[in-house]
DNA sequence: TGTATATTTGCATTATGGTGCAAGTACGCA
DNA sequence: TGCGTACTTGCACCATAATGCAAATATACA
């Protein structure tokens, strides 16, 4: 199996590795807008999260926007307030998902010129 | 527990919400480049994992390095070639590390006017 | 109904990052 | 020593995205 044809055949792995869960995790103001919310446990309006960092409200309401958008958190309004709360066991799972898929690829020896024959005629 | 003093406390969660590594990961082509090399198993060079995407060498090289130095993979050089091959157990490790501390975190009940009294006086 | 609060949206600015081309470096081989 | 191969680096360009401010929207409350 070359590289080439490792890319085109159809893992678990491939829809598991989405940019865009990554994406929504890679900036540090979020990383740290997720840190707080994952850490305080319950559900929190968005001016409460912006406690957590020195930036414009507006920048942590699209960023919780964003997150949401990601599968990362939930929110719900009640009145003028909006609530988010992570999705632990969605992310949780995403995470132990994309960790048996790659140890399912993970071939028992990691050597240059290994015995699958993959990577052309090494 | 407000969501500052849940930022503020220092939990394993926030060692490995690292965004560098969710940077390396958050790029299609990038991601593309990983999935090959994680389906192939092996020690791919340069230019065999270039087979996989319509991209100039050169960024094929520089989006690999990327992710080496986000300790996704890991390089070898003998020659002139370099061969890359992912490093499996650390990417496994990591990614079953974040989902145990998020579940650690995780409270009974996810529901608004949690009994942590968090996030001030709801 | 008017005012205050919570959040979102529009907009301009700035920063970051992906890309290809061309040139450079490193190494093997004749 | 000279040439070809494998890869990397410099550079310019373009696209995307983060940010703050101001204005808009939505809702509660007097």
């Amino acid at each position: 199996m070359t590289p080439a044809q490792a890319s085109a055949c159809c893992r678990p792995i491939d829809d598991l590795l989405d940019p865009e869960l990554f994406k929504a995790l890679s900036d540090p103001t979020r990383s740290r807008l997720l840190g707080c919310l994952v850490k305080c446990g319950c559900a929190c309006t968005v001016s409460d999260v912006g406690e957590c960092c020195a930036v414009d409200l507006s920048v942590v309401s699209r960023h919780l926007s964003l997150l949401e958008r990601a599968g990362v958190v939930q929110s719900s309004k009640t009145g003028r307030t909006v609530h988010y709360v992570v999705d632990y066991a969605h992310l949780c799972r995403t995470m132990r998902a994309i960790a048996d898929a790659i140890e399912q690829c993970c071939p028992a020896e990691q050597l240059p010129g290994c015995a699958r024959g993959c990577c052309g005629a090494r």
